[in-house]
RNA sequence: GGAGCGUUCGACUAAGGGUUAGGUCACCUCCCUUUCACGGAGGUAAUACGGGUUCGAAUCCCGUACGCUCUACCA
């Protein structure tokens, strides 16, 4: 019987996470739950130069906000913590020293400087069986040498001894049979002169010994694989080792290669999950989440750029993407990312959404706009009238504004042209029935009622209502756009309307 | 330079030897709408190239081209 199916997603703390980062999280995600399987966040942190306060729990809202919460992590807990590796420091040492002794590791004492000047020195210089007897280490140095170095506290590195003329390969989940030759790969550093491990020493130990079954990243570590193959044999056995799956990348929308932050910045849009800010520079970088997309929406295009599930369908919920998910209908080619077709799934989502739960989630946006909402349920109302023009949450500011309060800007350059006294005259007509019914106790009437009373008057007056509708609404809403006039006329009831008709009389006169 | 990986409309993708190569986004046209959207109906548009294998290839094989990733005491 197979062991229970166990993922991590294992990212650096050193910024906001970007697209190619939370889809790989996605992966694990949904890979684990279609299989009743565990999802673990580990934390690799061995880089101290790199680490960036805050980076972390960004890293644990950003989950939080998509819906993809571990099972395990360093907020979490979990039977086989810690989950941050330099907390773990003192277990890789371990794995590493065993590596000495069986002689497929070495010390090496060469300072960062020998290495530069041997990389000028030497084209393509690659630390390997080609040179490496060249180098200051235990294989090329005496016995006695070593030792007294050691003894010395000379700062060293331990780095893998390649083996020479071997095909090491792997089977991916996704690529099938990938193999290399061990002469072209190079002795990486496993354990660094300051005692953390490297990448390379990190994943495989602790993918053991948080027995994780299937190990799924970028693409881009698809060259480093032997050396992970190789530490797997070496330690712990090929048959413990998991199963590979190396993810296709998400490319920039225009020419080629990996997306990065500085494309979105280029091309105004966002690359990170959400804003973040960057205590080292001051900067913040604008996320999805603030800019007004829906989690569902997120998750479904992540998903959508490198797999599908062989149908015509794009719309997903989180459960059918679980219930769906197969790593052999996963691409092997990248995808470039689009952000009109983001922006569309985004849309679609906001057309299913609940308008209850809409409200909630657009109330904040105009807080910071500086829209005040009286009545929640008004809001409601609303965003249920505009929902299906909305591509993104702040598009519910512009298209429901008028709404709440009277617009600031009147087009009265696509009234005046037309303009004359007779047009005039009926607004003024109109004001002043709409008065009366105030003054009778009216607030507001239905829609269709509004418009036959509307037509009576233009019959009355001997004009077209096609003459009439356009500079109608510019007067409500300031612009040409928005629901049908009688509607908005209907929410925002008679005594704004007259408002509103008055004030761009004025400009007109 | 080396190694590895990849390549279907502009973009995301379907078709796992037999289809007029399908869908979605974007774009264009029309309808609906006395606005803008939404919605509906159409349209433009692709198998990188060259060889095989086969009755038959986008699909299998080989080569070429192009692209990408990696080539750090970063992940």
């Amino acid at each position: 019987m197979d062991a229970k199916v166990r993922v991590r997603f294992a990212p650096s703390p050193t910024g906001g996470l970007h697209l190619g980062g939370v889809r790989t999280v996605l992966f694990n995600y949904l890979f684990a739950k279609h299989n009743n399987g565990e999802f673990i966040l580990r934390i690799e942190d061995t880089d101290q130069t790199r680490f960036v306060s805050g980076a972390e729990q960004y890293i644990q809202d950003t989950l939080a906000w998509c819906g993809l919460v571990p099972d395990e992590s360093p907020l979490h807990g979990g039977p086989y913590g810690p989950y941050r590796q330099s907390e773990r420091k003192a277990m890789y040492k371990e794995y590493a020293d065993k590596l000495i002794e069986q002689g497929n590791a070495y010390y090496a004492f060469d300072t960062p400087e020998d290495l530069d000047a041997k990389r000028k020195e030497i084209p393509n210089f690659q630390y390997s069986l080609t040179h490496r007897m060249g180098m200051k280490n235990s294989l090329s140095l005496s016995k006695e040498v070593v030792d007294e170095l050691l003894k010395n506290n000379t700062p060293y590195v331990i780095r893998i001894k390649v083996p020479e003329n071997e095909e090491v390969s792997l089977e991916d989940v996704i690529r099938g049979h990938v193999s290399f030759d061990t002469n072209m790969v190079d002795d990486k550093v496993l354990l660094k002169a300051d005692g953390m491990p490297t990448y390379h020493l990190a994943v495989v130990v602790d993918d053991h010994l948080m027995k994780i079954t299937h190990a799924f990243r970028g693409e881009e570590w698809l060259p480093s694989a032997p050396v992970h193959v190789l530490l797997w044999k070496y330690l712990f056995g090929l048959d413990k080792m998991p199963k590979w799956a190396h993810l296709p990348l998400i490319l920039k929308p225009d020419g080629n290669g990996k997306l990065s932050k500085r494309d979105g910045e280029r091309l105004g849009f966002p690359v990170f999950a959400m804003d973040w800010f960057d205590p080292n520079t001051n900067n913040t970088t604008i996320g999805f989440k603030e800019r007004g997309f829906l989690p569902e929406a997120f998750v479904n295009l992540l998903a959508m750029l490198g797999w599908n599930d062989g149908t015509d369908k794009e719309m997903y919920t989180m459960d059918e993407l679980i219930a769906g998910f197969s790593l052999d209908r996963v691409h092997k080619g990248g995808a470039k990312f689009d952000y009109e077709k983001a922006k569309w799934f985004n849309a679609e989502w906001i057309k299913k959404m609940d308008n209850d739960k809409l409200a909630g989630l657009v109330q904040p946006f105009f807080d910071k706009e500086g829209i005040e909402v009286h009545d929640p349920a008004y809001l409601v109302k609303v965003i249920g009238l505009v929902k299906e023009r909305c591509h993104l949450l702040p598009d519910f500011i512009t298209q429901s504004s008028f709404y709440f309060k009277a617009p600031t800007e009147i087009d009265t350059s696509s009234i005046a042209p037309k303009w004359d006294a007779k047009k005039s005259d009926f607004f003024k007509a109109l004001a002043k029935i709409y008065s009366s019914k105030i003054a009778s106790g009216i607030i507001t009437e239905p829609a269709v009622e509004l418009e036959a009373a509307f037509k009576e008057l233009v019959a009355k007056h001997e004009l077209k209502a096609g003459e009439l509708m356009l500079p109608f609404r510019i007067m409500l809403v300031g612009s040409k756009f928005g629901p049908g006039v009688f509607e908005i006329v209907e929410a925002i009831a008679l005594k704004n309307t007259i408002e509103r008709i008055e004030y761009s009389l004025q400009l007109l006169s």
